[in-house]
DNA sequence: TCGCCTTTGAAGCAA
DNA sequence: TTGCTTCAAAGGCGA
């Protein structure tokens, strides 16, 4: 699948990527299509049944309907992979669902709503369980129509912020009014736009006021973004903002590995060897349009098995128009823009060999086993 | 308790 | 340049 060109294509790309899957998509999911036959279906909706526990009558809910086409056709598929026995199908294009209906949406996490009483977002997604961790950049994104709106600027329009670290860095885009903007000095705030329901941009300060955005961030900064660890709390920015996309020790991973070098060292030389945080990746299209359409698909579902759901989500990430997934694009290309400006010294690398160490030492042992029986 | 599963996209890296 | 690998989210589940 194409992608987005690299550091110096920022800018969305997102044509290119809709293209290919589309059509192989297509073919494959009208013979997919022609295959479903109704006892298969029949099973397959009373196995989900049991498995979701749906509660509600499907048959009175279209979108409860389309869950179930959905989750049905995943077993099918997967019925369908265990007899070809090693022929994998996971392209998407089996599945081939109206034009998804729920979009525009709004499904900001309440962690980040002004308040934690029930606002007015609420009434407009069927929020069923708040995240748990929410992606530090995502809830910034507004999702709203507004923002999304091509009429008054296109979103092909090259950003003007340079993807360059320690190159010019505008106070702000053209294009983009007030996206993340930063002040030639260094010095300002990240005001929030495209209609952000009038929550920070980042959760700044318990208080509300937004801090000064460091030098620490002036372009052509070249050492560490973390600049003093012992002044930074769990969630804090090397610049002092607490920042969320820093994932400090509450980590799953990294907190274990935290608590293990602790426990290694009783006497722990904290103010020696203070653990870095670990900063997340920013999101891309697909991750953005997950956070927000799981919940939703939770409550139609009623599953909670991220596989399935991710599985479900896939599919319905294929059968969205190109212009509801250049949205997502849209979003996921300032999302790295702004993480490039947080962390201009970040490295995708820098996470490397935090997970998949057992995956890939498992790989190599299967690859042996295979090794052994193609001989 | 840890890692896998499952998805797509971005980025890194080796050839 | 190409192709492969890893990570990002997320929650159930098996070992």
């Amino acid at each position: 699948m194409p992608q987005l060109s690299g550091a110096g294509g920022d800018d969305l790309g997102a044509t290119d990527e809709l293209i290919s899957f589309k059509d192989e998509g297509d073919q494959e999911e009208k013979t997919r299509e022609n295959a479903f036959t109704e006892g298969d279906l029949a099973d397959l909706k009373s196995s989900l049944v049991n498995e979701s526990e749906i509660g509600q009558n499907p048959a009175a809910d279209p979108e409860a309907i389309r869950c179930v086409q959905d989750a049905a056709r995943l077993y099918q598929q997967k019925q369908a992979d265990r007899m070809d026995d090693g022929i994998k199908i996971q392209d998407s294009g089996m599945y081939r669902g109206s034009a998804y209906p729920g979009y525009p949406f709004l499904m900001l996490s309440e962690s980040y709503l002004p308040n934690t009483s029930v606002s007015s977002l609420s009434n407009k997604v069927p929020v069923v369980q708040p995240s748990h961790g929410v992606h530090p950049l995502t809830p910034l994104i507004p999702y709203s129509n507004e923002h999304f709106s091509h009429g008054s600027h296109s979103p092909h329009a090259p950003a003007d912020i340079s993807q360059k670290q320690g190159v010019h860095r505008p106070s702000q885009s053209p294009d983009m009014p007030g996206f993340y903007s930063l002040p030639a000095n260094g010095v300002g705030q990240i005001t929030p736009s495209m209609g952000w329901q009038s929550q920070p941009v980042y959760p700044l300060s318990p208080c509300g006021f937004r801090q000064p955005y460091p030098t620490a961030l002036s372009a052509g900064a070249t050492y560490s973004r973390f600049t003093h660890p012992l002044m930074l709390s769990p969630g804090m920015h090397t610049t002092g903002i607490p920042h969320p996309a820093i994932v400090p020790h509450s980590g799953k991973q990294d907190m274990d590995h935290y608590n293990r070098t602790m426990k290694q060292q009783p006497e722990p030389k904290r103010e020696k060897e203070p653990k870095k945080p670990t900063i997340k990746k920013p999101l891309n299209a697909f991750m953005l349009y997950m956070k927000e359409m799981r919940a939703k698909v939770i409550a139609e579902c009623t599953l909670k098995e991220s596989a399935a759901i991710n599985q479900i989500l896939g599919r319905r990430w294929h059968a969205l128009s190109r212009e509801e997934q250049a949205k997502y694009y849209e979003l996921a290309r300032k999302e790295r823009q702004l993480h490039m400006q947080l962390y201009p010294g970040w490295s995708a690398r820098d996470n490397y060999g935090k997970k998949k160490r057992r995956t890939r030492e498992k790989q190599q042992d299967s690859s042996s086993d295979n090794s052994l029986h193609c001989s």
